[in-house]
DNA sequence: AGACTTAGTGTCAAATGTACATAAGTAATT
DNA sequence: AATTACTTATGTACATTTGACACTAAGTCT
């Protein structure tokens, strides 16, 4: 528990999209219950400070949640259903942590995209457990959290056909195939490799490392940094993502 | 005043651009204000009731306020800075009708499209005047409405190139040139006549009245209407607007 | 040395984008 | 009735981009 005086009304979630180099994972938490059995999993959220910014909201819950900092987070939407706190499990938990259990809660629901392998989880604060599920097998969750999931899919996969978000999936040096490997997990489909490529290098904004993989029983790979600074220079439509 | 209880923490503000035919403007309104005078004109927006869904919020503080009905409406950004309600004025105004005018406030802003000849605005409730300015001509406004607007501008802009919303502005009945009037309004460049008209066609969801203009000085232009149902039918890349 | 695995490359045909100029239809003017 | 003024409507040639497709290269393992 904190000190900070919370606003009753106004929550802030996080999807947490993680990806091992295979597929797309989801972080999910479990709560701390007293006494109640078969609470459903959640994503990691909580309710605002009474004067905090509510991207400095989000970047807290994460942390407190889950460990985890300095990720890219965004804010994708607003749930407001005025019935969205209506499972008794829900409002069961929300008497044993909430000072007004009862109050109707805005949730303004961010987005962050980092690669699974490369941060420790380590559940804190009401998070008795966090783990990565992938994003086709996402159970039942509490609250409304599976539509805002839904939503924030939705979102993702409308917005790295136009911006190259991709690469917050990756370690800072990634190889072609990796980079390729997140925008077939996210769309759902098969690319060609040459094409993409082609594509994705008309776009300037890769750098090739010097370096190559090692170790490994075939051909080594390039690895590739992104230019931010580049990126910044290129005009949006040239990078638009056909399919 | 209405009788149903307010939740003082979340309020949703609505950025109404309007298409008169050859500028994007934007619908402000200016508050009646008991004794408070230079009271910066602001956009439409109120406080959600304590068991309404925000899209509904969003439907009733706009035709509250402004007489409008019925129009496409968006969700696009939540604004929650601890400090965004902090100028002298606002707060004073805000003492004049809220029954807890320090409470904090996140604002879920919504953006809607209409073409500004066509509706009829009526000033109410706590509206003293709702008025179009065009979008280069925004003067300084409440809170931080100047920074919503931007935002929402952005979405905009953003918005138009992958989905075919610029009909929302339209009557039923349009001109290509017309249609590509509000393309150069929200983009801010020139197009080129044929090309645009090919592009557009090739979309297949515009279908050809057989009705044409009439007692214009010059050839007549064919009217066209938006057939939403072929939209839903086309794939979303073929929508993609290069520039 | 040979087998195995993934990286990396090139070409051609089809589709798309860009730049640009002229004829057609209407009302107003003479 | 002819002319003017104005805006719509259309086509073509060229450059660029996309999509489909198969083989060689570089490393490990046995």
């Amino acid at each position: 528990m904190n000190t900070y005086r919370l606003n009753p009304n106004v929550s802030v979630d996080c999807v947490i999209f993680g990806f091992d180099g295979e597929k797309l994972n989801i972080l999910l938490i479990d709560r701390k219950a007293q006494g109640i059995l078969g609470q459903s999993p959640a994503i990691p959220g909580d309710l605002i400070r009474e004067s905090e910014d509510l991207d400095r909201a989000a970047e807290r819950i994460l942390r407190e949640l889950t460990g985890l900092e300095k990720i890219f987070l965004e804010q994708f939407h607003s749930f407001g259903k005025p019935d969205r706190i209506s499972k008794n499990k829900d409002i069961e938990w929300l008497k044993t942590v909430r000072a007004e259990p009862d109050a109707r809660v805005i949730t303004v629901a961010y987005y962050s995209l980092i690669r699974s392998d490369s941060y420790e989880i380590a559940a804190s604060s009401f998070a008795k457990r966090a783990y990565w599920k992938p994003i086709d097998q996402i159970p039942e969750l509490s609250f409304d959290h599976n539509e805002i999931i839904d939503e924030a899919l939705k979102n993702l996969k409308f917005r790295i056909k136009y911006q190259p978000i991709g690469f917050e999936l990756l370690p800072e040096k990634f190889t072609m195939r990796q980079l390729q490997r997140i925008y077939e997990a996210i769309l759902g489909i098969k690319l060609d490799k040459r094409n993409f490529r082609r594509k994705i290098l008309k776009m300037k904004f890769l750098i090739p490392s010097n370096e190559k993989q090692i170790g490994v029983p075939h051909k080594p790979a390039q690895f590739y940094t992104f230019d931010k600074h580049i990126y910044n220079e290129v005009k949006e439509s040239d990078f638009y993502f056909k399919l």
